[in-house]
DNA sequence: ATGGTTGGGATCCAA
């Protein structure tokens, strides 16, 4: 399949730029899939996470077909790894270690124009939620704590931060389809939401999905495979998000839940989130 | 209360 001629500019845009977020769940099984998305909604960053490959097997083809000549790349073999991909030239910023650990979960791009993006994987946390039972829910408690302190440690005034990923918790009621039902599952239980809601707090992020849809709307961004049938059933939850410095507030255009992708054949259980953003409106 | 599905890389783990 011929791919459309990709957007040619590499450039840093003086229009508003489009970023988009997107668990992939195996970059190389979702070849076909990325290539439908990016045909169609062809952002200028992309950032992935579970791209589950090793750096040395990463497909970098169809993203070069696609028009991204810049890219940032952190795997490892079977699990997690996340890259960030752009049309312009992004400079690598950071790629932390969490909790002391090698996992490939973060990695951050410094834009042309100083801004820089997060890419954050959070680990899902294991089953049970207890975290004396479960070393994964400690992990993930342990990685909450460690991203709160960093995100203190920002600041907050003249600062251009995006945080984008992953971050396997919804936070509000309306992020998931049972609020009640939900309370005692990984992901929604009261110390991650409470924690989540905490560490936004102290950077003062904006949550930039939930500035366009009231907080007594349900949205969502993932629906587990094992759901018969996903979207009937509409059993989802917003794992994913994009988050924006108080002062990148001005920039922010829109954002959309990508849904479609959802359900197309050999989808992710994620749907991509795409964020439109100025940043030459920040008065900065 | 339970089990349901997927991908990677080995015959199970993580999600």
């Amino acid at each position: 399949m011929a791919a459309k001629k990709p957007k040619t500019e590499t450039d840093f845009p003086k229009r508003a730029l489009t970023l988009a977020t997107w668990n992939i769940n195996s970059v190389r099984a979702r070849q076909d899939l990325m290539h439908g998305f990016l045909q169609q909604y062809a952002p200028d960053i992309l950032c992935l996470q579970e791209t589950k490959v090793r750096d040395s097997e990463f497909p970098h083809d169809l993203f070069v077909q696609h028009g991204y000549a810049h890219r940032l790349i952190q795997g490892q073999p079977g699990y997690n790894g996340v890259a960030i991909f752009a049309r312009f030239p992004i400079e690598l910023a950071e790629a932390r270690k969490l909790v002391g650990r090698d996992d490939k979960r973060h990695i951050a791009a410094r834009l042309p124009d100083g801004t820089v993006i997060h890419n954050y994987y959070v680990p899902a946390g294991g089953d049970i939620p207890d975290p004396k039972k479960n070393d994964k829910f400690q992990h993930k408690l342990d990685v909450l704590a460690e991203m709160t302190a960093w995100s203190k440690g920002l600041g907050r005034k003249g600062k251009r931060h995006v945080l984008v990923g992953d971050l396997n918790i919804a936070p509000l009621e309306s992020d998931v389809w049972s609020h009640k039902q939900l309370l005692d599952v990984v992901s929604h239980t009261p110390v991650e939401t409470e924690g989540l809601l905490a560490l936004q707090k102290t950077h003062g992020w904006l949550d930039a999905m939930r500035h366009f849809v009231g907080p007594s709307e349900k949205l969502y961004s993932w629906w587990s495979y094992r759901s018969p049938d996903w979207e009937k059933a509409d059993k989802g939850r917003r794992l994913d998000h994009v988050w924006l410095s108080p002062d990148l507030a001005p920039a922010l255009k829109g954002c959309q839940v990508v849904k479609a992708m959802r359900g197309k054949e050999k989808a992710s259980d994620h749907a991509p989130v795409l964020a439109t953003l100025d940043l030459a409106a920040t008065g900065g």
